[in-house]
DNA sequence: ATGTGTCACGCAATCGTTTGCGAAAATTCC
DNA sequence: GGAATTTTCGCAAACGATTGCGTGACACAT
């Protein structure tokens, strides 16, 4: 039945050793301040009797739990998967683990997760799911706690971030859409208090200028959540405007899509009316038609850079060799969605 | 700076009680056996010192951890993320956290996973990627550590299952080709070394018998992965041989993907000229074109399901009380993938 | 032979809880 | 009011590892 675990103390028996130094034994780092002899002796020992360490008693001992948690709004959001996946592919192999938590973007569900894994003695967090201003998380940090956040950064804090380069994404893909003969551009904005969502609509902003495209504040529409109806819904407001525009500029591929089937219900065809494009190029979305123009960015090096960044922060580097800001670059990619503007 | 954890010990001197009392006053259970007037007494003086018990320590000593391990194939495939969100649900509210792992279906790869997971001492785990034959698990769970398998189950062993009424998908599915018209129905199998290919081809077996349509065995081609391309490759595979079809009933929705973009490629209509079918309903199947028909699987009841019976297993239930199988229903999403038969 | 130094290992405390046991205190019973 | 019983709490030993410190052994130089 359930077999007792072996034990430094049994290694010991086992050995004649000390229980210290068969610990010392079984370390790689400590190994060389043990006669090798002995060492060999204890690491056969080890395996014959099918040893596993006991990382509970060790991560009570040294306080380190070789543990991260990684906060995410939904993992049911394809975005996040490959993140989850560049995390891994960093930490897993020097033994860390991660606890996965979803927020759903509650602020109090998020400030509760936070005390979750802290009293689990993670001993960092990768977070991909702050709000813009987020106390729980800064207090946490500024308590010692390693952290970075990924996608989204909150303002007046000391906190690592990756983000996408998002200015340069939106600035290329405007420049695409002009390039094509567009001028009545709208944008679906991203929620507000999300920074992407503000990032987003600010290089939106700054592109139009530096591209001398006019900017329109009145066919600017802002959703209030980043999925597919809520695209829907702000087109339908754009719509009902009765303003004139060729091109949608939309902060991420879901309410494009939202965008593009609200279009088709009300008869507008896209690309040959009304070009729409996307952020984020989630999977599956060569299989849907038509096929979206949309802004690649690198989510399994997001994932990398985050899980680097923290363990450098885990690993006690000083502060300042640490890079407070990464900046992913983005790439645009150009399907069917978008088109000669019609005149 | 980093703040001191406060401890048991600290609430002791503060309330001045010995740490066992402390202990007793904040366990719900233990509560009663404490003086009402010093438990409460030292509630408030754990509150005012913002006290979070050490679950590490706490689980040296208890073995138990209030983590679960939950193992997947690939959790960039969109069929595991709305399991999870299940088990989660369950999980979470009484305190437990999961590790996520992913196996990437590699052997060698799941059974080390296996073994990083008990180091974390997990009081059980969710394996929703085992293989037909899967002696890591079995031993795991023959040494007494509380394991569940969904979506696949081990062959010969003891462990738990919750898996999907493939049969009657299959049948009902078969049973719609029929009703359309189709005779000549060919079946792209999944990998057979996993349950769910196995399963889902037996069951086509016993549907067609069922409902008196010719099983030909030579209209039956199997995949080595459940994925797009490997769908793609039979069909041409299907397509090579010169035999005549007019609907493929594929082992999953991946699979079906794959087949009807083959067809497009060679200019065959889909389903005009050849019905698909898939399995699993997995999302975003709505936004691509032509929407499959499919079988839908209750992903997040999965999820939940298998939480709650591996509960069962971790609070010591017995045995005989603890469903064996769980077969969950499914249903058939009929869309426009499939038509009546060309002839 | 003594002193100095290094090396290899043992000793014991420690991390923060939980829990069986026993003793003191409080309660009940006759 | 004393005995019997129950309640309430303290004591101390675990859980399994890590690690600072100390000590004996041995080598080497003097």
């Amino acid at each position: 039945m359930r077999q007792k675990r072996i034990t430094l103390k049994d290694i010991a028996r086992e050995t004649g050793v000390h229980v210290s130094t068969v610990s010392r034994a079984l370390d790689p780092v400590e190994r060389k301040s043990i006669t090798e002899e002995v060492a060999s002796r204890i690491q056969a020992a080890a395996d014959a009797l099918g040893y596993r360490p006991n990382r509970i008693a060790a991560g009570l001992r040294t306080n380190r739990t070789m543990t991260v948690g990684v906060m995410i709004p939904d993992i049911t959001n394809v975005i996040f998967p490959p993140i989850l996946r560049g995390i891994e592919s960093v930490l897993e192999p020097l033994g860390y683990a991660s606890i996965i938590v979803n927020t759903d973007s509650e602020r109090d569900r998020e400030s509760r997760l936070v005390d979750v894994l802290r009293d689990r003695g993670v001993d960092g967090i990768i977070h991909a799911a702050v709000l813009r201003s987020d106390p729980t998380i800064a207090r946490a940090a500024s308590e010692g706690l390693p952290v970075v956040t990924l996608n989204r950064m909150v303002e007046n804090s000391q906190i690592p971030y990756i983000i996408n380069d998002e200015d340069a994404g939106i600035c290329e893909m405007l420049g695409h859409l002009r390039d094509l003969g567009h001028r009545d551009i709208a944008h679906v904005a991203g929620p507000q208090d999300l920074s992407t969502g503000q990032l987003r609509l600010a290089a939106f902003r700054n592109a139009a200028k530096r591209l001398s495209v006019e900017f329109r504040p009145e066919l600017v529409v802002t959703a209030r959540r980043f999925d597919e109806k809520d695209g829907a819904r702000c087109v339908q407001d754009l719509l009902a405007s009765g303003r004139k525009f060729t091109a949608i500029l939309c902060a991420n591929d879901r309410l494009a899509l939202g965008a593009i089937d609200e279009l088709r219900e009300r008869g507008i065809d896209c690309p040959r009316q009304v070009s729409v494009t996307g952020f984020n190029d989630m999977p599956f979305l060569e299989l849907i038609r038509p096929r979206l123009t949309t802004v690649r960015i690198q989510s399994h090096v997001a994932g990398c850079t985050a899980a680097t960044v923290l363990l450098q922060l885990m690993n006690g580097e000083s502060a300042e060799n640490v890079p407070m800001e990464t900046i992913l670059p983005v790439e645009i990619i150009v399907r069917e969605s978008t088109a000669q503007a019609a005149h």
